[in-house]
DNA sequence: CGCACCGCTGGTCCTAGGACGATGTGCCCA
DNA sequence: TGGGCACATCGTCCTAGGACCAGCGGTGCG
């Protein structure tokens, strides 16, 4: 037997849900949260399998609960009306076992349940989408182009000049190279001047 | 009725998928393929519902099979059996609709069937980590952590301070000041002041 | 022999000046 | 009134010094 919980701020969408669902004979709706809030106190006093969690509730919105319960033993399946691609990836990384929109069709949503009890992570065509699309969506800094001057030392680098014999090179103090190496390994998105170099090799600057 | 097209170049795993799934009522095999370029060939004759598609195969593997089908009714499962967290991304990009590893029990595998026949999208847990984890595709920088002083600084720029104003507060030049927004801007992957002062509103900054 | 200490190299954080370019604002004069 | 100029603000790029930390290799001492 499944015990789900319902957590929604429309109780007519939860009376659906739980009347549907109730009807399952593997599947038994055991509370219902009307925000957030509650949902992470249900689920702690509850410990229901399988969560469905609105996302837009007052008080906790879901993706609050969501980060709540990271790491509950409750699989969490986003159930959201709006579709809002950029809602998709902050949910899966905050642990969130499903991601469906509320039309789908009911037998469909019972199976989803079943298949994320089971372990298992299902996505609405939508949410995949997104996800394929969005990578690091939110707060993924953009790709920094480097400067000129910027290229210039990694290109010496790159040959494996020390920081000395590259601020001769550029007739500038050697602080001065530290300072454009360090911003090149953080442009780069790189640990050190070895990776960088290597970074170098590989992308045509060698 | 859900018709199914098992393609795998082992006979006993065919005979094995084919064997479970004729039991249920709703599913039915109607057709085996030993290599990816015979899945596509029966899949153009076949047409059926859903196909699981293993991808280390002879002639043609999974992915070139996956490619070639793209656009077709059919959903495609991919049921590999050696877990590559790099074989997912690319599956799923050409249009996987699902993403199990052989070692899923046959419940879950049927309940996949069902759920990717249903227009869902479903992975196991290891795929859906492994689709979170790579977004790094080539060079992405990774999120630039802000130092102690680029948090002030941004905190009185957020509380709509001009840099002159912030200089005085943290009694530093101007010029100091409007070095750590640089740096701050580039770390947060913004274009200017405003946005870096939205960004740390929505995320709990101010 | 092994360990401790020293110096070098690399790297970070904070500081800051000079040159320059884009944008916006306000004021003066035709 | 409108065009244009002066000025402030913002932001970038290059430069660079000081303080500090980590890792590595050599050297000398117990």
């Amino acid at each position: 037997m499944i015990r789900v919980l319902i957590a929604d701020d429309h109780p007519v969408v939860r009376q659906g849900l739980r009347t549907f669902l109730d009807l399952q004979d593997d599947i038994t709706v055991v509370g219902e949260a009307a925000d957030g809030a509650q949902a992470v106190e249900l689920v702690g006093e509850l410990a229901p399998d399988v969560l469905l969690l609105d996302l837009k509730m007052p008080v906790m919105d879901g993706l609050g609960a969501l980060e709540r319960l990271s790491g509950a033993t409750t699989r969490i399946v986003v159930l959201t009306s709006v579709s809002d691609p950029s809602d998709v990836g902050p949910a899966m990384r905050a642990g969130a076992a499903g991601f469906l929109y509320k039309d789908v069709d009911p037998p469909a949503l019972v199976q989803a349940v079943r298949a994320v009890h089971g372990g298992q992570v299902l996505l609405a065509p939508e949410a995949a989408e997104a996800m394929l699309a969005a990578p690091t969506a939110g707060a993924a800094p953009a790709p920094v182009p480097l400067t000129e001057r910027e290229r210039e030392v990694l290109a010496l680098l790159a040959a494996g000049r020390s920081n000395r014999e590259i601020a001769r090179s550029l007739t500038v103090a050697e602080k001065t190279v530290k300072t454009h190496v360090s911003n090149v390994l953080m442009k780069l998105g790189v640990q050190d001047r070895t990776q960088a170099a290597l970074y170098a090799v590989r992308h045509g600057l060698g």
